[in-house]
DNA sequence: ATGCCAGTGGGTAACGTTCCCCAAAGGTGT
DNA sequence: ACACCTTTGGGGAACGTTACCCACTGGCAT
């Protein structure tokens, strides 16, 4: 096999020859359009396995459709995302559409980038994972292209949204922190100012959530919040502010589990022990929450049913464009492991 | 903002009209191409930004090319790929091109599915990540579209290859550990069946390169392979059998990190401590290998790098498509962490 | 004057598909 | 016999872009 340039692609115009039919008749069939007998279909698709065509999905765009549907998640490395994934890509893998990623992005710009290349490529609808791009980006998009926005509150006519309840994943942690006995429950929050966002981004729900919680088991006064980022790095840092506390906190609720592990870390570091002298909890329940040398109690956000509910509403979008804008709202649910215990004494 | 009909999208037609000129010379300027004056180019990059014209890229497609880079991993939640792309996105994020992901698929008929789709939506080159089809397949897609293997041993005139030396790898752990004083090191491995892949996965060089060190270092004798698959499960399954030797391994070379995470967890349950009575080594230098609680000793294998190569090899390709294929390895290092440690007495 | 060339600009036919029509054939009800 | 549907098939014009060509202008050497 040499590397030399390839023959030409098989087109709709060879299956028409080869089937002794006009390229409408292809058309139609691939399209599982009206005006077709059944006779016409089976020869046709007779042609097409004979040939091994495939649809060009450019040109396809250029009249109708491209059956793509393009993902945008911030960050691959995020364990919690691809749970999401899969729920789209399953749901999607029966019908004729195709799924394609953009490359994590963070920031504002990257997110625009994205989202304009997926629009220049005719996808047929877009699946916005935790953006943080300002309202009136999004609405942009949306009125281009058919898009659900997920994991993230608020919502517009022009896009559906698909969130879990981050206030309620909130008080899943503090209710079982309080069951064990925990009355010092400190939580390390992502530092938010933009006031969109503030409103909207998970990370400030579960901190709403946590305090909501705090104030409804009688913990008012033990209300206690260090705000860094969600980061190993911040999770570090914000415990290292926590065992500094004339009285420490006895348990520590992490936004996120990669704050979690920033926790471990320095909790290790000051010689106490997890769960012995101070419980964590974190919020995703990430692949590695689960290892075993980790065993880490989390919140569970049903990755999967929301990236199922993401892809039902973006079909349902695509049929309909007019159709008034829906918003989804699943319910996270507690994994309890070994990091979380009742409190010393 | 009303959920409707969006009205037309700017065109190359749009923008000759605004400008006063002609369409091919919009095009002309689009691409950089031969035959427009400076003038012209300011003329006509003015009409564009004041109408916001983006290029179609599915009609770019049906005569040139479609700008759009794929890149195909078998699983996004194994955190070593991330790296990978990322040195590829950072190759591109100054050219024209776009990268997309196709969706995690493990698998050959997985795998086959979305690299047809990138063909089918005419995209300029593929970047195939640690592929599992078999070698004709791979060829057949390299026939289609210029396309860089990473990953996977054994050349082909068809397609680049970007390698990470696994032999060598293997060397570093059996190094480090019998510096370390270890004799009785062990290896998990990912079962092969298939001559093929024998031959270029990985996994099965991984452990070729753990017997020839073994063999290096006169420790022929202590060679001790057990076979199960990369997963946490397969560590967990490839650990019990190992702790359960007459004489047990003082440390435990796993294939891969996550492997590493499931001999951790079965260390721990056997009421061993880590590295006191085993130690334990992963390969790859995943995120959480790096984590605090878990800081696993792993082999780096530089997944920047191998990205920026993968890309670097796409574009030449792209350029020439004749030219000679090339394969690039790379030197993987260790990461020594605190999984390993002297064998007790 | 003439021929030639480089530089500049545009006209036009693709590219592969779908959508909007229209035509022919056959059936049904008067 | 007629008008009127329904079913089936196809012709041809888009869709937005680029590749291929040709035409014009000036400058310069013959």
């Amino acid at each position: 096999m040499e590397p030399q340039a390839r023959p030409r692609r098989v087109t709709i115009v060879d299956v028409a020859r080869h089937a002794q039919v006009s390229t409408t008749a292809v058309s139609k069939v691939l399209r599982n359009a009206y005006g077709a007998s059944p006779e016409m279909r089976a020869k046709v698709r007779r042609a097409i396995d004979e040939l091994g065509y495939r649809p060009n999905a450019g040109a396809r765009g250029l009249r109708g459709q491209t059956y793509t549907i393009g993902v945008m998640l911030p960050d691959i490395r995020n364990p919690f995302f691809p749970e999401i994934l899969d729920g789209v890509t399953g749901s999607l893998e029966d019908t004729e559409y195709q799924v394609l990623l953009g490359p994590g992005c963070n920031g504002e710009k990257a997110e625009a980038r994205v989202t304009e290349a997926m629009i220049d490529r005719g996808m047929d609808g877009l699946v916005l994972i935790a953006p943080v791009s300002s309202r009136a980006h999004l609405e942009r998009v949306a009125a281009a292209v058919p898009t659900v926005v997920v994991g993230r509150h608020g919502s517009s006519p022009v896009y559906d949204t698909v969130v879990d309840d981050d206030v309620e994943g909130a008080a899943l942690v503090v209710a079982h922190l309080a069951g064990l006995g925990h009355r010092r429950i400190a939580h390390i929050e992502h530092h938010e100012s933009d006031p969109t966002r503030l409103a909207e981004m998970p990370n400030a729900r579960r901190s709403d959530g946590y305090r909501q919680a705090m104030r409804a088991h009688g913990l008012a006064e033990y209300i206690d919040v260090v705000s860094t980022s969600y980061t190993q790095e911040g999770g570090y840092r914000g415990a290292r502010e926590l065992l500094a506390r004339p009285l420490r906190p006895t348990a520590v609720f992490a936004g996120a589990d990669i704050v979690a592990m920033g926790v471990l870390e320095a909790v290790a570091e000051a010689g106490l022990s997890v769960p012995g002298d101070i419980s964590v909890a974190g919020y995703d329940n990430t692949t590695f929450a689960a290892l075993g040398p980790i065993s880490l109690t989390s919140v569970d956000q049903a990755g999967h049913e929301i990236g199922r509910n993401a892809a039902r509403l973006l079909l349902d979008r695509i049929a309909d464009r007019r159709r008034p804008s829906a918003q989804v709202r699943l319910s996270p649910t507690l994994a309890p492991r070994r990091t979380t215990a009742p409190p010393p004494e």
